[in-house]
RNA sequence: GCGGACGUGGCUCAGUUGGUAGAGCAUCACCUUGCCAAGGUGAGGGUCGCGGGUUCGAAUCCCGUCGUCCGCUCCA
């Protein structure tokens, strides 16, 4: 782990089409990122990945798709319009920056430099970090509209609606998957900080009195979440906030922290953000937000565990947890081991010859596979050197059509990490796909 | 946003005291009957980040701007 890796990252981004810096023709436009053809597959991967964990292989959380551009209403009840802030200053004298509500006068009263101890430091100014737009053809307060910065909003002010439709009962959940977007001072890392990226978020409706077990619980799998998908259980670790960093929201916190080249970040927080939302927009809008239960004749607003991860950085996460370098016959070649889930072809159809008695069958093989998986399809070149390249974008499986499947209608299946092949029929080929991709 | 470094074809770089751009790799075409890249022949691709200034003339000097990297801050 070194910068070096990052740059191998970029650089492998960029080269085979993961992600290109975005508007590059203008000279580039900060902080936003374009996926290319094959990083569109991979964050769908990772995306998908995370919604069938979720969402498909269980009964107790549904969907929910809620609309980006927002109401102000929503943010003034979230408390985001109000704390979603950073009050700044500058120290003259060091240059240094500083939040202020982080500073604390000395015992003259003033406040000094924490760094080189100066008292000429600029006014505290607020950034808010929210996008403020505007609905209509004018540009005027009463009809301001804002991005927005966290997709959590859309699951409290569709509880009601969610509950009713799905007949959930707590615990239940809700989950999606979308855009966000913050006016972040400093974003950076490639996309580790980006300020418009993509969450993955869950709200999990718990009787108050399970909130503990329930954060608990989803701390832990969401953890395992990611060692399942190939990231090794040493570069995650489990990283409790200090009740001085919670959020403006949050009774309790803990981030999974992936050991990124530059030191330990953020993937994904889990938090108690006990029943702050659902009263908070009980209140703005008037509407009761609660759960009667019927059993016990209970009436209660529910406490809420949001595991909240990022995209995004996940699929950078995942990138250099998959990148390696062995030999093969005493040639380096690099391979990114990715999960077949997350990869973003699952299967290469490589006939051996370009000639034109293989291309019937190979489209044919083709024709087979891509129902079943991303296919990619490449006849140019040494079949060594599509191997490397399939290798280098993390594609498990080659299946090579060569001269004998003309007589013996097999192929051979060649593995990315072992480099083994096989021979299979081709009556047998999808069966075997599946199961050595595990899908 | 502040301080520092940087910005030449997709990538890595060369470009002499300012005279109107080169190489390797990559890509594409044809050849190679070929199973773990870097054989042969040929081709495409750059108004030197962008804008302005100095000059007879700038990739080379000056200013601005955009972007990248490092630090301050960030919490998906």
């Amino acid at each position: 782990m070194a910068a070096t890796d990052m740059e191998e990252i970029v650089r492998l981004a960029k080269a085979r089409g993961f992600v290109f810096p975005s508007a590059e023709i203008y000279g580039g436009f900060r902080s936003t990122y374009d996926y290319g053809p094959l990083g569109v597959l991979m964050l769908r991967n990772v995306k998908d990945a995370w919604w069938r964990s979720m969402v498909q292989l269980r009964t107790d959380v549904v969907g929910l798709d809620a609309a980006i551009l927002s109401s102000p209403r929503i943010w003034e009840a979230s408390g985001h319009l109000a704390n979603f802030t950073d009050p700044l200053v500058d120290c003259r004298s060091c240059k240094e920056r500083w939040r202020a509500d982080h500073l604390e006068a000395g015992d003259d009263g003033v406040v000094h430099c924490p760094n080189c101890g100066s008292a000429d430091l600029t006014d505290a100014r607020a950034f808010n970090l929210m996008f403020k737009t505007f609905v209509g053809p004018v540009e005027e307060d009463g009809n301001a509209a804002y991005l927005r910065p966290e997709t959590a909003q859309g699951h409290f002010v569709n509880f009601a609606n969610v509950a009713r439709t799905s007949r959930k009962k707590p615990p239940f959940g809700i989950a999606q998957i979308g855009k966000s977007f913050r006016n972040e001072i400093t974003p950076g890392n490639f996309v580790f900080r980006t300020r418009e990226f993509e969450q993955m978020e869950l709200e999990f409706f718990v009787p108050p009195a399970e909130a503990p077990t329930w954060f608990d619980y989803w701390v832990q799998a969401r953890f395992d979440w990611y060692v399942d998908l190939g990231i090794p259980r040493d570069d995650l670790r489990i990283r409790p906030h200090d009740p001085d960093e919670l959020s403006h929201y949050s009774a309790g916190t803990s981030d999974v922290e992936y050991r990124f080249p530059w030191g330990w970040g953020e993937l994904e927080g889990i938090a108690n953000r006990t029943d702050y939302d659902l009263k908070a927009h009980a209140a703005a809008s008037g509407e009761t937000l609660e759960y009667f239960d019927q059993a016990s004749g209970e009436r209660y607003v529910p406490y809420v565990i949001e595991p909240a991860a990022g995209a995004t950085r996940t699929m950078m996460a995942f990138l250099l947890s998959a990148m390696t370098e062995d030999e093969v016959g005493g040639e380096k070649r690099s391979v990114l081991k990715l999960h077949p889930r997350l990869a973003p072809y699952q299967v290469a159809v490589l006939p051996l010859s370009k000639k034109d008695t293989l291309a019937p069958v190979a489209q044919r093989v083709l024709s087979l596979l891509q129902p079943v998986c991303m296919c990619d399809y490449d006849e140019t070149q040494s079949i060594g050197r599509r191997y490397r390249r399939q290798d280098e974008i993390g594609t498990p499986l080659c299946v090579t059509v060569d001269f004998d499947s003309l007589d013996d209608h097999a192929v051979t299946i060649r593995d990315r990490d072992t480099t083994e092949q096989v021979r299979v029929p081709i009556d047998a080929l999808v069966g075997e796909v599946r199961g050595r991709l595990g899908l």
